[in-house]
DNA sequence: CCCCAGGCGTCCA
DNA sequence: TGGACGCATGGG
């Protein structure tokens, strides 16, 4: 019933908004870096100081690791939290040296990848599960900021759900299907950005209108 | 001036 | 376990 409710959403998702072409980045590497950079910060900052990186060259792992952090910080400026998120870029970036780079992860299992990904410090469930899905092709659905709001909002999970239990929903609703997870994340993000599902009265036209639970009202947070 | 953005680690009860 | 707080730039 719930799961009925899950594909629903993402019916008239689709239907509304089209394919979204997730992730913006060109290659597994570049997203996730671009994972690392946009926690709690507008893409638009991270396309700065992503292009800060390319511009000069610096935009994979070899050439990326023998930046010290410092510089990194000054690079990565327009992303925020700057000297925070270059420490975390060199952790993980220590992290996929240990590893082997990114092709030798191919052959690690997802669960245990997702908890090795989970070990390095910066790199919490979403971003994890951000490069499994993204830069790495895995059945992990993603849970962001806007899945959740909109989640509650239609009352399909409570103030306390924990990451966990909103992810299993998806698992067990749609089953675990990269592409769909792909799509359907990047909608809800779509979905998101509108005015809509930001604090203050609900608009007309939204594509989740006129299902079970839309309020008047957004509450707060 | 305000609020918000594709989180996470730390600290503390 | 879970809530408060710091981290920081840029756009509306």
């Amino acid at each position: 019933m719930l799961g009925q409710t899950v594909r629903e959403i993402h019916e008239r998702l689709s239907g509304a908004y089209g394919p979204q072409g997730w992730w913006p980045g060109q290659t597994p590497f570049e997203v996730c870096v671009g994972a690392i950079l946009t926690q709690n910060t507008a893409w638009s900052n991270v396309e700065k100081a992503i292009a800060n990186l390319k511009q000069r060259g610096l935009l994979s792992p070899e050439r990326l690791a023998h930046v010290p952090v410092d510089e990194l910080a000054l690079l990565i400026r327009p992303a925020g939290y700057f000297n925070q998120k270059a420490r975390k870029l060199h952790a993980f970036l220590l992290w996929l040296t240990e590893k082997g780079g990114l092709g030798a992860l191919a052959e690690v299992p997802t669960e245990e990848l997702r908890e090795s990904l989970l070990s390095v410090k910066g790199i919490g469930p979403e971003t994890a599960d951000s490069i499994l899905l993204y830069a790495l092709g895995r059945p992990v659905f993603v849970i962001d900021a806007y899945t959740v709001r909109v989640l509650r909002r239609h009352g399909m999970v409570g103030d306390d759900a924990s990451y966990c239990e909103i992810q299993e929903i998806f698992a067990d609703s749609i089953g675990p299907d990269p592409a769909l997870f792909n799509e359907f994340h990047a909608l809800f993000v779509r979905l998101g950005k509108e005015r809509c599902h930001r604090r203050g009265p609900a608009c007309e036209g939204c594509p989740l209108e006129d299902l079970p639970g839309y309020p008047a009202v957004n509450e707060p947070g």
